[in-house]
DNA sequence: TGAACATATGAACACTTGCTCATATATCGA
DNA sequence: TCGATATATGAGCAAGTGTTCATATGTTCA
């Protein structure tokens, strides 16, 4: 296990890393993992613990087929590691950085629904 | 102009949060925003000071129509701001979250991709 | 006013996406 | 082994996306 526990970026680094296309779609892909409703309902609930396919199907609301497509995505981008327990198949979170982004991503968004609910 | 530096959210508020679905699909946006490799480009230019659309055409290597309906599209959801200076128009991010979740994810991406690269 | 430059807009299109339906695979208990 | 339960997979489809091309709008300067 690499360790890397939240250290922040100097800005320099940050710029290296804009420069390196293949950084930067990696960057795109794990923000396109959070952008659609369902997966970021997975997401979410993962971040909170380890979840099963059917816990999964009643959180999003969606078709067992829908979620297990879903969870194959996430898989093969390596945001999501899974293990097998008697029939069901537990999912859980395999990247630190999913939480952090979404709590950034929550607040901005309660932020900006906050002015247009009086 | 509300006051909101980076104050971190307890735990008890985040999943308050995700019980609400306009709040959720408000996070989903953002995300959506930097999905796209012309967008991320876009904004992570945008999170290093204020850029015209002939700039962003430079930088992001596509045709000038293509940014500025990007452009348009960033401006709707309120992720930039724009005035003009002369025959320019002159784009800034609007939203602060935006730079710390282009942080993260360049992070996870370029860590991500050392495991691939010897 | 008219040419040159900068940006915006609309239509059209190839491509992608997330879903459902049907079915396959895997595991457990009797 | 058989039936029940849990999950995965493939095909097909309606809806959405990002781009280009052509053109419109806006601004400056002579």
């Amino acid at each position: 296990m690499t360790e890397h526990r939240h250290t922040k970026l100097a800005r320099e680094d940050l710029v290296d890393l804009l420069g390196d296309d293949e950084v930067v779609y990696g960057a795109t892909q794990i923000f396109d993992a959070l952008s659609d409703f369902t997966r970021f309902q997975i997401l979410s609930a993962l971040s909170q613990g380890e979840r099963s396919v059917s816990e999964l199907v009643e959180i999003a609301s969606v078709s067992q087929s829908a979620i297990s497509h879903q969870m194959r995505m996430l898989r093969d981008r390596g945001l999501v590691s899974a293990h097998r327990e008697g029939q069901r198949m537990i999912y859980a979170l395999a990247d630190e950085h999913v939480s952090t982004l979404i709590s950034v991503g929550l607040q901005h968004a309660s932020e900006a629904v906050k002015g247009g609910r009086s």
